[in-house]
RNA sequence: GCCCCGGUAGCUCAGCUGGAUAGAGCAGAGGACUUCUAAGCCUAAGGUCGCAGGUUCGAAUCCUGCCCGGGGUACCA
């Protein structure tokens, strides 16, 4: 509807005035009308006329082209043409799907990017939920995507922790005996969380000891990460240092498969870095000369002939940093995929290493270079300003942030449901424009008053009881046969109409806070459709039941590229 | 120093490819209700859009400078 509508008044202009424009539609405020165009005050300049006379004279041709679709043409303001779309042309507008401008295309969605040996903290919690729901978004516009997470199995953490488990555990004893008895009076029966945990614990203990003056611990830390490097060059699985190796890392493995099944989300593949770096360090080395080239001792990329960093990809000990391992896992990417696009989330801290990764890659595969494309977001912090640092041991995990919704949901009403609870954090997070930081407030999110996810979900479930209530099924479009709308209800078919353009501007801008922001609106206008207007029993039961049901279907739809949950009683 | 990102109502945020009186929610004030889930609805109040210039018929939106906050800036990620 929407471009049959643009078609229109381009071709108007072209008749007009012989300019050739592309119209953009936009949705003004309901009293102006359905859709309104601007064109009139931007020809006014180029053709020296006043802007309501152009308008008036292309809101005559538009009542002429559009006789079918549009009831009224009104100019307003300095020149504004806004358009009121006929109840059926409304009607037809509700059956819109949003466009499928990735039909065909492969896309590798990375986000998440949790290191195993560390702890899973707020970040990773925000990270996975805006990434699911931008996966999402991609998929709904007919990607074929592949969700796939990255993350630290090599590198100086591990080697921080298990010098720790090493220095505090097993007091340097690493014999069978001693290993044997450590697992047992450990960890057996731990729960995935508890594991987890003592492994940050040692993340902690082992990251404290580095960063002191403790110049034997740095040593000794900086000698085991060569070392744990070369338990994935030999395949080792039974030296002592190996097998605690081993276990640390299907421990963390086991604990993030679990938290993402908790939050509903997933990944068809990791790429744990002990596999991308070779490749990597392979690559950099293949381009020592023409894009990298030696520094003291290490392999650098000059990103400042860029207007860029200057960074080290390989470190002088002959390992390969991030730089190196990120090289590594856009080549396995491509590999793997043969993507269209790979898109990568990550936080705003990397933003500046990304690009200096990707312009060192552009030197020799520009084609992957220029098909990446890296969005970031900001932190979460509570509210209040309490700010998490990895380092001080202060940090706000992901279970911290869980666990305070759970209980001021809890606090607020008896008890404790998973779905309104996972679904007031998720939309918490996403109603915010990605890109800036995120003030938590666990009591704000789960209050169900204002703008939060249990709110929606209310208006959802509100919206399905009364089509439990009705004797017979909803139908389809009841109203759309010349049947003429009254206000309320026409406001209701409106705003559910804008569904699919909202869709399309969040896919175009990869932003799901503007399927946030619409659909707040949406449970707002059913909200007062239903205070006003009786549905079960009123002579329009026909027409407003199936108009319920495709408002609840259209918000269900909404929320599930949010990666919330609907439920039909709350 | 240089490079990014941000600064909109008391608080948390939309709006930023320039356009109609700058929008929401929370908090605070008032109201209606014998009705399909009141976890809701209605009304009013609340703003030097960080500051100063510039471009434009028109600037929260674009440009320049400055102030404030955050991040990055060679072997962490």
């Amino acid at each position: 509807m929407k471009e049959k509508l643009e078609t229109a008044i381009s071709d108007a202009v072209q008749a007009l005035f012989a300019v050739h424009l592309t119209i953009e539609l936009t949705r003004p405020e309901e009293q102006f009308g359905d859709y309104a165009t601007n064109v009139a005050l931007q020809l006014s300049k180029q053709l020296g006329k006043n802007p309501r006379e152009i308008a008036e004279a292309l809101a005559v041709k538009l009542r002429e082209a559009l006789a079918e679709q549009i009831r009224e043409v009104t100019v307003a303001g300095p020149g504004f043409i806004n358009l009121i779309l006929s109840d059926e042309a409304l009607a037809q507008s509700l059956q819109a799907k949003p466009i499928q401008s990735l039909a065909g295309q492969t896309i590798v969605a990375e986000y998440s990017d949790p290191n195993p040996f560390k702890v899973l903290h707020a970040g990773h919690l925000y990270t996975s939920v805006v990434g699911d729901a931008i996966a999402n978004l991609l998929a709904g516009a007919g990607g074929t995507v592949h969700r796939v997470n990255f993350g630290g199995d090599v590198g100086l953490h591990v080697a921080k922790t298990i010098w720790a488990i090493l220095f505090y555990e097993t007091k340097g004893n690493t014999s069978d005996e001693e290993l044997a008895l450590l697992k047992t009076k450990t960890y057996r029966d731990k729960s995935l969380e508890t594991r987890a945990a003592w492994l940050a614990n040692n993340y902690m203990r082992g990251t404290a000891d580095y960063e002191e003056d403790n110049e034997d611990a740095k040593m000794q830390i900086v000698a085991l990460n060569k070392r744990i490097y070369q338990i994935h060059t030999d395949n080792d699985h039974d030296s002592p240092l190996a097998q605690i190796y081993w276990l640390g890392r299907e421990w963390s493995y086991a604990y993030f498969d679990s938290f993402y099944k908790h939050i509903g989300t997933s990944f068809e593949k990791y790429y744990p870095e002990s596999e991308t770096a070779p490749l990597g360090l392979q690559t950099v080395r293949d381009h020592v000369g023409t894009v990298y080239e030696e520094s003291n001792g290490a392999v650098i990329f000059d990103g400042e002939k860029y207007g860029l960093h200057t960074r080290v990809f390989i470190n002088s000990e002959g390992l390969p940093t991030y730089e190196a391992k990120d090289v590594g896992l856009i080549m396995k990417k491509w590999q793997d995929y043969h993507f269209d696009q790979s898109i990568v989330i990550t936080g705003n801290d990397i933003i500046e290493y990304m690009k200096v990764v990707l312009k060192s890659i552009e030197q020799f595969k520009p084609e992957l270079s220029s098909r990446s494309r890296h969005l970031t977001h900001g932190i979460v912090k509570l509210t209040g300003g309490t700010k998490m640092s990895s380092r001080k041991g202060n940090i706000l995990r992901a279970t911290d942030v869980l666990s305070a919704a759970h209980e001021a949901n809890q606090a607020l009403t008896g008890q404790g449901n998973q779905e309104t609870v996972l679904g007031a954090v998720k939309y918490a997070f996403l109603k915010n424009r990605m890109g800036g930081d995120i003030i938590y407030d666990p009591q704000e999110s789960v209050s169900l008053e204002g703008n939060s996810g249990p709110y929606l979900q209310y208006a959802h479930a509100r919206a399905r009881s009364i089509l439990s209530k009705a004797d017979a099924p909803a139908q389809d479009d009841t109203f759309s046969d010349k049947l003429a709308l009254e206000a309320g209800e026409r406001s209701l078919a409106r705003k559910i109409s804008e569904y699919t353009e909202a869709v399309d501007k969040a896919t175009a801008e990869l932003m799901p806070h503007h399927i946030c922001a619409y659909l707040y609106e949406l449970a707002q206008t059913f909200n007062r459709f239903y205070e006003h207007n009786r549905v079960i029993g009123d002579e329009r039961q026909a027409v407003r039941l199936s108009l319920v049901r495709r408002y609840a279907d259209t918000l269900k739809a909404g929320l599930a590229i949010l990666g919330i949950a609907s439920p039909n009683k709350m």
